[in-house]
DNA sequence: TTGTACGCGTTATCAA
DNA sequence: TTGATAACGCGTACAA
């Protein structure tokens, strides 16, 4: 409740001597006087506004992070990071919601040039035909002359440093290891239609070998639709690739409500390594998640620092996937009785 | 980037008319100045600063929502609940990690406070024998006093209206379900020590006749622990009730690993119904996370309107609990070679 | 109906 | 080493 107008009076020191020495100035103040402020401040209990400070400064200490679903555990643990390092340095975090496209990411972002934050990370992928695409770009742009740093954590159409994984190369990483283990049927479960992630992986899977795409999307639902799209066939593939996780974790549940042995029969894999993976057992690849909020934090702390930045990614082998040769061939033997039964739930 | 006195120059009005147009204000404008305002604004791009505003009214649309850890699909789910209808009318939503405990929930008010954030929400539960628990009473108090709306999302030791749902009942009913089930030997895996919400849950299942109880946690590796206390007991219950999803989920993961056969010889139950619970078919009770964010956000939306409010909660029986009837019973009949079998790996 | 002027709490410039 | 004082951008009595 204190302001520096309160101290000084209480002080009888004037207001600039307060805010020098309340505030880690360099500027020369008696010791003397340094201590009836700060004896002053203690007994008001003062707090310095941030909002007036941000007024003068032009900045807030303040760090948006526009993420597509913050209960999506990819998003959560992006926000974590940025979160994590930014409190460390005093900083606040906004989370906001995209969920319904750009119109909204646009929205969130001239919001949060309203409050001055001092960045902006755009956790979510872009998408291919955006209407909106350009007026975003203008808005980053704008942000990006008025003093924010603006960071991207995935593929996107506006000019800002990249600190991602290599999409791409996931994809075609547990696609070949699927294959290595001997599995040449593959299907790959798509992405969300127009997501530049999805176009990525998908990528990856093809440049692998990859052939059988069915459609998909990153949700448990549009995993156990593909899971369905699947049984409907004469045959099911050897493994699939999904193009993350809680799809490959819809597949999964979908395919073992069936009665279908997993691995046993066939393997199934995502991309990401949320947390939910780890609960099932899912064979998929370790992302940087954390890491690339922690960097994107750094790199609004640290100003505008470099280019684009491309983090490792690893192979996360588990229960969902097991080898061809080590599980009974449905094909090279003749088929038994039971080779055909578990398609039936119940 | 333009100002108000920006628009005011190139309308050739005063500054105050500008502002009364620019923001709905009662106060009387003629049509015609109205539309050269308006026209100015539009050619310069005029945005207000929330933070101009936000000092001068004492009071910025942002929502802090006070979490332990946002990756916690638990806490994820109120964080949306708030962001969601705080979005909707223009507020933004600051989600602050306070994994460290109290301490650092009463940083976290503190910056909220210096931001004037016109509400602050608690998702978490208050912890017995809190050490800081009377700082931040007091620093709610005085954040309260200052015009900021605190609501708290759980058991809590300070004064603020509470948007919650009956833990005690939740853990209450679960338990009585797996009674309902035939299952008599039902061991409770404890919540985290000193929480508010641990106690509560521990009561409900001791009102519904639980006896046996283990130490646990919230968190996926202290199910797997519980799983493994129990594996080395000569005789496992017939069932598991969990203080929440996660835990439930190492439980029954690591039990599966053991090769138990679970719903068949053990049943496992969780409480909160968080998205985890559903891609492994836990039996839980569904909790109104999501209300409770929306509720909260509207309170503060709404004003300090009225006292506590207690949510429904519901079970949700699904794949990981069956009756006991169902299956061969292990103790009623002689036991069977594979009975003993399973407990060995591999 | 419109304009003037003060205050919100800081930071920063320039004198003293 | 210290102190006035002008911004920062906006809301709002009060006056015209």
């Amino acid at each position: 409740m204190a302001s520096l107008s309160d101290i000084s009076r209480h002080a009888g020191v004037s207001i600039a001597t307060c805010s020098r020495v309340l505030n880690g100035s360099d500027h020369p103040v008696s010791e003397a006087t340094r201590t009836r402020v700060m004896k002053a401040a203690e007994e008001l209990g003062y707090a310095p506004s941030a909002l007036a400070r941000a007024l003068v400064t032009r900045s807030s200490r303040i760090i948006g992070v526009i993420v597509a679903d913050i209960v999506d555990p990819y998003f959560a643990e992006i926000a974590r990071g940025v979160e994590e390092v930014g409190a460390g340095m005093g900083y606040m975090t906004m989370v906001c919601s995209a969920k319904a496209g750009t119109e909204a990411e646009l929205s969130h972002l001239r919001q949060l040039r309203d409050y001055h934050a001092a960045g902006i990370v755009f956790a979510g992928s872009g998408r291919h035909n955006d209407p909106s695409a350009h007026e975003l770009a203008d808005a980053v742009a704008e942000a990006h002359h008025r003093g924010a740093v603006v960071v991207a954590l995935a593929q996107r159409d506006f000019d800002a440093p990249r600190i991602l994984f290599d999409n791409e190369a996931a994809a075609h990483d547990i696609t070949a290891h699927v294959r290595d283990l001997g599995h040449e049927r593959i299907t790959f479960v798509d992405g969300p239609e127009g997501l530049h992630t999805s176009v990525l992986r998908r990528a990856g899977f093809t440049r692998a070998g990859g052939r059988d795409r069915i459609p998909g999307g990153f949700a448990y639902e549009d995993g156990v639709r593909a899971a369905e799209t699947l049984l409907a066939r004469d045959e099911l593939p050897d493994a699939v690739v999904a193009a993350n996780d809680e799809a490959a974790i819809g597949v999964l549940m979908r395919f073992r409500e069936a009665g279908i042995d997993v691995p046993g029969e066939i393997s199934i894999t995502g991309i990401d390594d949320t947390r939910p993976a780890r609960f099932v057992g899912l064979t998929t690849v370790t992302v940087p998640l954390h890491e690339m909020g922690r960097r994107a934090a750094h790199a609004v702390l640290g100003g505008p620092n470099g280019g684009d930045v491309v983090l490792p990614h690893q192979l996360a082998p588990r229960a969902t996937t097991r080898a061809r040769s080590a599980r009974s061939d449905r094909r090279s033997t003749a088929p038994t009785p039971t080779a055909a039964s578990p398609r039936s739930p119940g």
